[in-house]
RNA sequence: GGGCAGGUACCCAAGUGGCCAAAGGGGGCAGACUGUAAAUCUGCUGGCUUAUGUCUUCCAAGGUUCGAAUCCUUGCCUGCCCA
C-alpha cells in the first residue's frame, strides 16, 4: 500500500478544504495498518442523468481514492430526488418513478465508468434505507438536529432574511443526506463547496449515532460555460459528457479565456504555466480536443478539431449540418423574378426547425443573421428558388447550418 | 385562528380603468469588431400568411364596464406581524 504521505498529497490535489486533515491522516494510517480500505462516498442527484463536466471534478477525486485502493461508493440519491432538492423552490420537481430511476442509474454507470473502474465501484441508492424508514424513524432522525443549526446554512438564512419561502421538507434534505453517511458508515464524503453544510451534518449525525465522523472533502464548483454560475443543467450552461463531439468542442470553444484556465486547472493535469504561454485560441482548441477525446476517444477529438476549423475558421459548410431539409414542389408556392418556383426565405428558415417561430426567423433575417449559399440575405420576403435536385446551404445565426435539397417527390 | 403586504413576460421589477404585447434592468439572440474569447457600440427579444392587422397573455375562475394587468367576488399560493 502507498504510504500515508503520498496518499495525502494525491487526495489533497485540487481540494478546497479537508475537514479535518488530522482525522484523515489517522484514518489512512489505520487503514494501512489494518489493511482495510476507506469507504469514500459521493452522492449524486438522479433527476439529471446527463452528467456534465461539473460532476467530473468529484468523479475524478473518487478516481484518485480508487487508485489508492480505497472503496468508492457512488451514491444515487433516488429517495432524496423523489422529495425534491431545496434549491429552486419555484419549480416543483416532479417525482420520478422507480423505472425512471433505474434508467437514470444505467445512464450514470455508462458515463462514470469512463473514469472509474466498474469492478471497484459500489453503486448505492439511498432509497434502500430511506424507502423503508417509518414516519417514526424520520421524526427520530429529525430530533438529531436543531432549527438554529439549520438556519446556519447560507441559503436558508438568506431566504429567511429575504422573506422567501422555506418549506419544512427542505430541512429534511440535509438530514437525509447526512443519514446516508450513517447508513453507509462512510469514512470520507466528497462534495462541492456548496455541499459543505450538508456534508458537515453527516459528521454530526454519525457522532450522534455513535460512529466515527467522516472526513469531509470539498471540491471547487466548476463554473458553467457562462463563466459565472456553477455548471448546471437547469441553468443551461453545461457541457454534458454525452454531448456529441462537435457540440462539445463548440461549447468549449465559446468559453472565455479566463474560464479556459479554470477548466484546465480542474479538469486536466496539464501544466498551467505552459498553457498560459500558448496563444489562447490554440490553448482552447487543445483543451477542447483533450476533453472530447476523453469521452469520445482520441480519434473523435482530432476529428472535432478538424471539423471545427473547417466550419468556423475556414468558413466552410460542415459535412454534418444541423438539419437536412427536403423540399418538394408542393413546398414551393412562390415564383422568383425569373419564374422559377421557390419559397419565401422566412418560410424556409422556419421550416428548418432551427428557430422557434416564424417571427424569430424574420428577426434573424432582418438583422443579417442569415446566409444563403454564402451570401447574406436580409429581406425575409425574398423568394428562394429551387430547381429539381438543387441543394442550398443555409447559415442561420452564428452557429446553425441547414442543407436544403429539392426533390420531385 | 386574526391582521397586513404581495402573486406581471426566461428572471428581477414598473404599471393601479383606455395612449399596454405591457417601462427599466438582467439574461438571451443577432450585427459590427474578433480567436464561436473578452471589452465596446447597435438592434431585437409572445404567436400568426408583417399587417399603422389580428389572436393569446399580467396566479385561477367568475363579475362590473363601451373598455380591465388595473375595480369587485371567490378560490389558490407566498411573506410579515399577532395568537
Amino acid at each position: 500500500m502507498i504510504d500515508v504521505k503520498e496518499q495525502l498529497e494525491l487526495i489533497g490535489r485540487g481540494a478546497v478544504e479537508i475537514i479535518q486533515p488530522a482525522e484523515l491522516e489517522a484514518k489512512l494510517t489505520r487503514s494501512i495498518k489494518e489493511g482495510r480500505p476507506l469507504r469514500v462516498k459521493a452522492g449524486f442527484d438522479p433527476t439529471a442523468p446527463d452528467l456534465h463536466l461539473g460532476h467530473t471534478v468529484l468523479i475524478h477525486k473518487l478516481k484518485h481514492f480508487q487508485d489508492l485502493g480505497h472503496q468508492v461508493i457512488f451514491l444515487i440519491g433516488d429517495f432524496t430526488g423523489m422529495i425534491g432538492d431545496p434549491t429552486g423552490v419555484s419549480e416543483t420537481r416532479k417525482a420520478l418513478t422507480k423505472e425512471q430511476v433505474q434508467e437514470n442509474a444505467k445512464t450514470y454507470q455508462r458515463q462514470i465508468f469512463k473514469i472509474l473502474d466498474p469492478a471497484k465501484t459500489l453503486i448505492e441508492f439511498n432509497s434502500r434505507w430511506m424507502g423503508t424508514m417509518s414516519a417514526e424513524g424520520l421524526i427520530q432522525l429529525a430530533a438529531h438536529y436543531r432549527v438554529a443549526r439549520m438556519m446556519e446554512r447560507d441559503d436558508f438564512r438568506k431566504r429567511f432574511e429575504e422573506q422567501k419561502p422555506i418549506s419544512v421538507h427542505e430541512f429534511l434534505y440535509p438530514l437525509v443526506q447526512g443519514y446516508d453517511s450513517v447508513a453507509l458508515k462512510a469514512d470520507v464524503e466528497l462534495g462541492g463547496t456548496d455541499q459543505k453544510f450538508n456534508l458537515l451534518v453527516g459528521r454530526e449525525l454519525q457522532r450522534d449515532y455513535g460512529q466515527e465522523s467522516q472526513v469531509v472533502i470539498t471540491m471547487p464548483l466548476l463554473e458553467g460555460t457562462d463563466g459565472v454560475k456553477k455548471m448546471s443543467k437547469s441553468v443551461g450552461n453545461y457541457i454534458a459528457l454525452e454531448d456529441p463531439p462537435g457540440e462539445m468542442f463548440g461549447k468549449l470553444m465559446s468559453i472565455s479565456d479566463g474560464l479556459m484556465l479554470r477548466y484546465y486547472e480542474l479538469l486536466t493535469t496539464e501544466d498551467l504555466d505552459r498553457v498560459k504561454s500558448l496563444h489562447p485560441m490554440e490553448a482552447k482548441q487543445s483543451l477542447a480536443e483533450l476533453i472530447v477525446a476523453r469521452y469520445h476517444g482520441p480519434e473523435a477529438g482530432r476529428l472535432a478539431r478538424v471539423e471545427f476549423r473547417h466550419k468556423f475558421q475556414a468558413q466552410e459548410f460542415p459535412d454534418q449540418p444541423d438539419k437536412h431539409l427536403i423540399v418538394t414542389p408542393a413546398d414551393l408556392p412562390e415564383r422568383d423574378a425569373a419564374g422559377t418556383s421557390g419559397i419565401k426565405l422566412v418560410k424556409l428558415i422556419a421550416a428548418t426547425g432551427l428557430v422557434t417561430s416564424g417571427s424569430e426567423a424574420r428577426r434573424l433575417i432582418v438583422q443579417g443573421g442569415v446566409e444563403v449559399d454564402g451570401m447574406k440575405e436580409s429581406d425575409p420576403e425574398t423568394v428562394i428558388a429551387f430547381r429539381e435536385g438543387q441543394q442550398r446551404r443555409l447559415k442561420i445565426g452564428k452557429r446553425k447550418f441547414a442543407l436544403v435539397e429539392c426533390k420531385t417527390n
